[in-house]
This record gives C-alpha cells, sequence and structure tokens, in this order.
RNA sequence: GUGGGCGUAGCUCAAUUGGUCAGAGCGUCAGACUGUGGCUCUGAAGGUUUGCGGGAUCGUUCCCCGUCGCCCACC
C-alpha cells in the first residue's frame, strides 16, 4: 500500500510511494480535482502529457449526475471517464456541507437538498462508501462533517465524534462483501478489496480534538489519514500550528493527506511538515480565471501589460502552452472570453503544480529540501512581474 | 425648405415641478478565489461639470435665444 522510501534529513519531509489497484503513485503528489469526473478542460491525454499519477473525483456531485448506478453499468468511473491510471473520490462531505441547503445533520446520516435540482436526498456513511465500491475508485474517502472557521469547541467536538463515529462505520462497510445487484456478476469483488480508506481527521483548530480523533481513527485502522477542515478561513499561523500538532498524532508508516490545500506555498510548507498527498482546485479555478502560476509567482494574464508580450508565461516551463503561445495571445483570449484561454492556462497551471512537487520529491532524495524552498520561494516571492 | 425630437463618462442611458456631491449598467484598469463555483465578489480610474456660444435666475443637465451635429415626419 504505502512505502517510506526515504525521511529527509533536515524536516519531516518524506518520499514515498503509494500502491493502489491502478498504479503506484510517488509521494508527495499533487491530486488535480476533477470534481465532476473531468479536470476542468483537460482531456486525459493532457493530465497524462502533464505526469499526473493520481486525479480526484467527487462522489457527491457524480452521484447527483449523472447517478453513480450510471457509472457501474458503465463499467466503473476509470472506464467511464477513460482514466487509466488512480483515481481517489472525495466523499462529498464538504460539498454538502458547503454547497447542499437545507441540510440536516444527525447522527445517522445527511439529509440534505441538491444544489442542482433541489431534490431532497437521505445519505448515510454506508451509503457513501457503497456509492464509491461502484464508482470503483482507488482510494476511497469517508463522510465527515467539517465545520467552519472559527467554530465554537462544542460544534466541533460533536463534529469530530460523528466523523469518527461516521469512519467506524464506513471502515465497517468496507470490509463487507459488496453488494449484488441482479445480473451483475461477483468478478469485481477483486478490484473492491484493492481499494484503500482513509481516515480523516476532524477536530477543527482544537489540539485536545484532533488528538482524540486520530487516536480513535488509529484504532479502527485506515490505509491512510487526510487532514480535514484546514484552509477553510484560518489563519495560516493558526493552520500551520494545528497541522504539525496532528501530524505528529500520526503513523510514520502511512500516507497523510492535506485536504483542499492549497497555494504553491502552502503545499511546499506542508510537505516540510511530513504531508504526502495534496489535493486543491486552484491551479484549475485560477486557470479558469485567468491567473497563471509561473516561478516567479502568480500573473493575471487579462492585464494590460502583456497586450503585446510576445514571451510564454514561464520562461522555465516546457508544456504545451509555454512552448506554443505568448502572453499577448493568452490575454487576448481571455479577454475574448474564448474557451482555449481557460485550457492553456488551466494546463499550465497544473503541469507547474507538477513539476512543483516533482522537484520536491528530488529535493527530498538529496536531502536538499530546504535549499529548494528557500530558492523557490525567493523566486516566487520575488514578483517580477514584467 | 417646414415642423418635431435628441445631443450627459469609451458605449447605452438616469437624474423627483431648476436647488446638497451629475448616477447606473456595460466596457476599461486592478484585486480576491485553498475537499463546489467557465460562477461570483471587491476596489479604482474615467464627465475640461452635461455639443458650442450667449441670456434670464440667488442658483440650472433641466428655462430662453443663437449655432453646430444627428434622427423622424412633411413638402
Amino acid at each position: 500500500m504505502f512505502k517510506l522510501i526515504k525521511q529527509e534529513k533536515n524536516t519531516k519531509a518524506r518520499l514515498g510511494k503509494l500502491l493502489t489497484a491502478h498504479g503506484e503513485i510517488d509521494t508527495p503528489c499533487f491530486m488535480p480535482v476533477g470534481t465532476q469526473g473531468t479536470v476542468k478542460t483537460l482531456s486525459p491525454q493532457d493530465l497524462k502529457e502533464s505526469s499526473a499519477q493520481i486525479i480526484l473525483a467527487n462522489a457527491y456531485h457524480l452521484f447527483l449526475r449523472p447517478g453513480v448506478e450510471v457509472i457501474k453499468k458503465l463499467g466503473g468511473l476509470h472506464k467511464f471517464i477513460s482514466w487509466d491510471s488512480p483515481i481517489l473520490t472525495d466523499s462529498g462531505g464538504y460539498q454538502i456541507f458547503s454547497l447542499a441547503f437545507l441540510r440536516k445533520v444527525t447522527d445517522d446520516g445527511v439529509e440534505f437538498q441538491s444544489h442542482i435540482d433541489g431534490l431532497k436526498h437521505f445519505i448515510t456513511p454506508e451509503d457513501v462508501i457503497r456509492m464509491q465500491k461502484d464508482l470503483a475508485t482507488d482510494i476511497l474517502m469517508p463522510l465527515d462533517e467539517c465545520v467552519h472557521y472559527p467554530s465554537a469547541k462544542d460544534s466541533a467536538e460533536v463534529a469530530m465524534q460523528r466523523t469518527v463515529d461516521w469512519a467506524r462505520r464506513s471502515k465497517k462497510v468496507t470490509k463487507s462483501p459488496p453488494r449484488l445487484r441482479s445480473g451483475q456478476a461477483s468478478h469485481q469483488v477483486t478490484g473492491e478489496s484493492k481499494q484503500l480508506l482513509f481516515g480523516i481527521v476532524q477536530g477543527a483548530t482544537y489540539e485536545d480534538l484532533r488528538k482524540e480523533c486520530a487516536e480513535r481513527l488509529l484504532e479502527i485502522g485506515f490505509d491512510g489519514y487526510a487532514l480535514g477542515g484546514v484552509s477553510v478561513g484560518e489563519p495560516k499561523n493558526l493552520r500551520y500550528n494545528i497541522v504539525n500538532f496532528t501530524v505528529a498524532q500520526l503513523p510514520v508508516e502511512q500516507p497523510r493527506y492535506l485536504m483542499g490545500v492549497g497555494l504553491p506555498e502552502d503545499i511546499i510548507e506542508a510537505v516540510g511538515q511530513g504531508l504526502d498527498m495534496f489535493d486543491c482546485v486552484v491551479p484549475t479555478r485560477y486557470g479558469r480565471n485567468g491567473t497563471a502560476f509561473t516561478s516567479s509567482g502568480k500573473i493575471t494574464v487579462r492585464n494590460a501589460p502583456y497586450i503585446e508580450d510576445s514571451r510564454g508565461l514561464d520562461s522555465n516551463c516546457n508544456c504545451y502552452t509555454c512552448k506554443n503561445f505568448s502572453r499577448a495571445y493568452l490575454r487576448h483570449l481571455f479577454n475574448a472570453e474564448e474557451i482555449l484561454g481557460l485550457r492553456l492556462v488551466s494546463l499550465h497551471n497544473v503541469h507547474f503544480f507538477l513539476e512543483m512537487m516533482r522537484k520536491m520529491r528530488e529535493a527530498i532524495r538529496q536531502d536538499r529540501f530546504l535549499e529548494f524552498k528557500k530558492k523557490f520561494l525567493n523566486k516566487y516571492n520575488s514578483n517580477s512581474k514584467p
């Protein structure tokens, strides 16, 4: 499942390999977000060419549309979206709490109204695992309750207890034999048995809650541990501290996933704290909004200074976008609201993030993570907006 | 030629019977977006102070005269 290859000498950063039913993933890794079964604007081919080893999809979204049953009938998510490498499915816990309206959370599960058609649904943690089993993805996330910042301790504690309880129930479902529907062959058992299930540590910004959550999840036992409820509006130093504290509660020999993070500087920081996996909408969402990440910092493509700029986004980048298109052209595309612009900048951003991860892994291998970090951030923050 | 209408930010238009600061949308410029958001939100610049000239008035974008431009109708 997870092989810890190396612990960096000067920091807590580490190098690893995560084995899944659809292949290996080098960690630390970044997982581009493909909420609805597609990393927005990018094809699987684009992702492969950017060296993406794993992508993320969202069970909540796929449940609402087109429906998990549909995907199951069509042979699972990999086949459906034509992606043969690993996929991690987020449960949709975050979405239910941030997107759906009229939600009612009980210990049993969540009642909510679809953000798409307003239809009422009630789903349990067991349902969410079954959905992901039907999707036949590689890494499953249990339903959890994610609280906002700031959050009073008592409500954070309730959410944490519920998350632990739901995690236990989720684990139980993964161990039970898969549901067999009429006409469904049982050969899927093998694939499903290889699915990994992660536990999600909640507890907001309270160390004792985080500690208790981690301990209880460890008792249940998972294939990896995620830190949830982070990047929900808390100050950076507070996040840094709580992440640091929480990581210390987790076993070294298992993968650690920081959910929803983040910006390049956030990821680098977290890698130094010993995190292995990351996902974030930032490269694609920013790409769609016309912000490109470059080794010299962010640039807003549609800004006027690029109107006649013949250079590519980043002279140090060899992605398709940078090798072929000028800033002037990209600016024009955004200005004219042409969809190619969204795609080209998204492609570049994903490439940039994945390349950054690759460089970090290399730096860890050579015990030069601090050097990498310093150099990267120096240039990234130089803000040498030409 | 005659009659009527209109000329206010780059564009389309607002401005209670002439009375604090001439506003909005779009566009432009610049930000924000961290497990959803091709969405959305935020901020700024921009009117020689309202085609130009004159007049009445304590005071007018809003009244009067002239002039220039555009539009409509009629001849």
